[in-house]
RNA sequence: GCGGUAUUAGCUCAGCUGGUUAGAGCGCUGGUUUGUGGUACCAGAGGUCACGGGUUCGAACCCCGUAUAUCGCCCCA
């Protein structure tokens, strides 16, 4: 309350995180990054190039798109204007801003493109348990290519890349074609009519769904809509011939890469994709009901799906450019994921309680040392961090629970060129100094006796 | 956008019917013990009981609002 004193700044109140951001550390943030990891192996044994495209677009890219949906684009988009006075908005899906990409840059000259991205994506949505506004997923496309092998392709990768992160028993693969644009046609007036003569028993919500979107009555959740669901005509009975042929051909490539039906994948009849640029297949991965998958992920079930989206670049002002794709949350994929073993140094340096002025002169410029002895190690691919802080059984203690092999206490300087060490091993028949010996030829390590022993480590 | 539940220490949570100074475990800091190690004991720091109003002699507890999380609905590109 001095006058003399130097006014102290107001502390602020912290800024909260914005709702439905996340913050992920530690076993997160490690889940987290091993499906990237994954997706990332994996994607390139199937030949699949890394695309980047922007987090904002113009808003047309998504509004046109998304077309009719209304309500998704003026509700649950990020849209502003920039100080140019240009309507902007945070990509919501990675579809539309690579099909732009691919107009724009005149990417048909590559002929087929095979695409892979992961990274942010934002939705204004109420968050809930696996759904978040700024959330997270990975993407695969094939564009350019009419062929069920691409469809059968993309599935497969997919079908691999849970697999690899072991998400395998208790997740099917529900898998339906849309037919042509001649055979979804027909079969959504099919459903209209249908829907329309037992209007009556259906929920509100459903009644509304049958002026705006008929086609999700097929999935609702009322037991009202259910019966009436069901007695609905399948999509089998308007398929084209040409559509047929198209998804006995999925099917066919399936089962030569090893997926069979009944087996590995479950046809879905009533599987519907609300938007008229899909084609032929579309498909979801779903965790079965009562599962340890579907107990983890709560109401928000789908961990990845897609479909043939040949409609879309024509949508966006492109040439007619077949394509198919999905989709995956990495949140949720995360959630399912066993914790990875943890990514902690192998060696934690410390100073021992005894280093004192008289056993160590230049005990003042400590943090000198452990700087210049950190960083040979590391020059020889050996990852160690330093831990100064609380007692030293604590420090122990503490790089034990990290996961690091091993702690190198300092306790003396002996001359110019070595400080005498103490390596304890942190875990059984860890032989410490045969790892940093083998690998670094600047900080070698020789006996002293009990227990300890000289580091060379003169630069 | 609609409905339910929750929010107490850094974390996980107790806290009776509204009643004195708010509790534990873990974690953190220090000490003793141990001395090639995942020990035990002792002590300490750490709280606007989410936030803002209200009722009451008195509120962590009851009521209203807000925020956030969570469960479901709607939506799902």
């Amino acid at each position: 309350m001095s006058d003399t004193k130097p006014e102290r700044p107001k502390k602020i109140p912290t800024p909260r995180a914005i709702r439905g951001t996340q913050d992920m550390f530690g076993a997160e943030a490690a889940r987290f990054e091993h499906v990237i990891d994954s997706f990332n192996r994996v994607r390139k044994l199937y030949g699949f190039k890394r695309v980047e495209v922007p987090v904002f677009e113009a808003t047309a890219v998504f509004a046109r798109s998304l077309g009719e949906t209304t309500d998704v684009v003026s509700k649950e988009m990020y849209t502003f204007e920039d100080r140019g006075g240009d309507s902007l908005t945070l990509r919501p899906e990675f579809t539309a801003g690579i099909a732009r990409a691919y107009i724009t840059n005149g990417w048909q000259q590559h002929g087929v493109l095979k695409l892979a991205t992961h990274g942010p994506l934002f939705r204004y949505e109420r968050p809930q348990k696996g759904r978040f506004r700024q959330f997270h997923q990975l993407d695969a496309e094939v564009i350019g290519a009419a062929e069920p092998a691409a469809d059968v392709e993309l599935l497969v990768l997919a079908d691999h890349l849970l697999k690899e992160l072991g998400i395998k028993d208790g997740v099917t693969l529900r898998l339906n074609t849309l037919g042509d644009a001649e055979s979804r046609a027909a079969w959504r007036a099919g459903l209209i009519e249908h829907f329309t003569k037992h209007r009556d028993a259906l929920s509100e919500d459903s009644q509304a769904r049958l002026e705006r979107n008929p086609m999700r009555i097929l999935d609702s959740k009322d037991p009202r809509d259910i019966p009436v669901a069901q007695a609905a005509p399948d999509i089998d009975a308007y398929l084209t011939d040409e559509a047929g042929a198209f998804f006995e051909k999925v099917s066919a490539g399936l089962a030569a890469a090893g997926l069979k039906e009944g087996e590995h994948w479950q046809r879905d009849a009533r599987l519907v994709r609300g938007l008229d640029y899909y084609r032929h297949t579309a498909f979801e991965f779903v965790p079965d009901a009562g599962s340890a998958w579907a107990e983890r992920l709560g109401a928000q079930s789908t961990i990845l799906g897609g479909g043939r989206y040949d409609g879309l670049i024509e949508n966006l002002g492109g040439p007619a450019t077949p394509a198919v794709g999905w989709a995956a949350g990495i949140e949720r994929l995360a959630m399912l994921v066993d914790e990875p073993l943890e990514d902690a140094p192998e060696f934690v340096l410390s100073i021992d309680d005894n280093v004192t002025k008289q056993n160590y002169p230049d005990a003042q410029h400590l943090d000198l040392e452990f700087s210049r002895i950190m960083k040979l190690l590391r020059n020889a691919e050996i990852s160690v961090h330093s831990d100064n802080s609380g007692k030293r059984d604590r420090r122990i203690e503490r790089a034990r629970r990290n996961g690091s092999k091993a702690m190198i206490f300092i306790l003396r300087r002996v001359d110019q060129r070595e400080v005498l060490v103490q390596i304890v091993p942190l875990v059984p028949d860890y032989d410490a100094v045969a790892a940093i010996n083998s690998k670094s030829r600047n900080a070698v390590l020789a006996n002293a006796g009990t227990g300890t022993h000289r580091l060379n480590c003169k630069i």
